[in-house]
DNA sequence: GTCTATAGGCCGATAGAC
DNA sequence: GTCTATCGGCCTATAGAC
């Protein structure tokens, strides 16, 4: 690819290398230990080319998210498409090693400006996305949108799968087992009345 | 007070402000954004005062911990105590104001040892309590423990609330106020059921 | 595109005078 | 209990050689 920012040449692998050690930080330590020496000593480079290639620290940043949500978007896409979008959507908003990059992106847009508009306009983005698909299987599931409106269903699936995932990453578990086990049996009763003759 | 770690005097008022300057600038700015400096400035002191009284920064986000989780302990036993205590635990925790510094101590616990533990400590403290009452009430309004137990929903609450929040700070506002409502109808339905004949 | 050098700043924390 | 002075460290970002 030579859609970099600066420069052509070589720069698409030192580019990666250099988003791939922000993710990684990030990860395992927080946004707040995201630093252009730290990303540079993983990615075994100096600290300058970081600036070089993509500028200031919050540029750095929404390089990656874009880089992230493009292929989160792929799963997403595919998990709202699939035969059962309801689990798909469960299982990819609880998986615990994908989800904890993106909640130190919503900690992160919480108090940089210029990340907060991009995390909110995709936030918004998928939720929509989601509302529809949801929208659309609830009718097959007899859920009725006077019970439980389906952009009410998507805000409660969301909400569910971060705090869990929120509260084990700071040890917490209390209610965790009982949770998952509530959203499983909600879920087989939908698929039994979905698909009762397979 | 003469409860002072260090020295007692006339020490309470500046360990009051320097307190009170943390909290400031943690609700205003993030926990990232807190340091003896920046504390000092705000109390109009001088920053070797903040590791005078608290010595290192862990035990000033600490000891911050522990005042605002007293005053919070009272808030959360009054309303568990009242009347209608789902109601009265769901505007505690949908409350703005008093639960963006909770949300910064969880992101604060997510990369802090010393203050992990404080947090998952209390935290499932109150859930413990919250789920008792829960679990009580649940008899009286009807909500099976089959289909609903208490803990799965003392966690969607919680879950629900924090989400909110979260998501307003960024700017997200979609589904919000179908959630609110959503919430306001269930509980309406179910002061209905307690309290047919007042 | 990558390097060295460097400016300029904020940080935590301690020592010692008063 | 509060002050001044200060050490040592990490930070973002830029300038200029190669």
């Amino acid at each position: 690819m030579g859609s970099d920012r600066r420069g052509g040449e070589e720069s698409a692998s030192t580019r990666t290398a250099i988003l791939d050690a922000t993710a990684q930080i990030m990860r395992e330590e927080g946004y707040a230990a995201v630093s252009s020496r730290r990303v540079a000593d993983r990615a075994g480079l100096k600290s300058q080319l970081v600036h070089y290639h993509f500028g200031t620290m919050d540029e750095l940043f929404l390089a990656l998210y874009q880089r992230y949500e493009e292929q989160y978007f792929q799963r997403h896409a595919k998990a709202l498409a699939s035969r059962n979008p309801l689990r798909a959507l469960w299982e990819l908003s609880a998986d615990t090693a994908g989800a904890e990059l993106s909640l130190e992106f919503i900690a992160l847009a919480n108090h940089r400006k210029a990340i907060r508009k991009e995390i909110a306009r995709s936030t918004e983005r998928y939720r929509s996305l989601q509302v529809a698909v949801i929208s659309r299987v609830a009718e097959d599931l007899g859920i009725s949108e006077d019970d439980m409106p389906a952009d009410v269903l998507c805000f409660l699936m969301v909400a569910t799968s971060r705090a869990l995932i929120t509260e084990a990453a700071v040890g917490v578990s209390a209610g965790h087992a009982q949770m998952r086990a509530y959203v499983e049996r909600r879920l087989q009763a939908l698929e039994a009345r979905s698909a009762p003759e397979t």
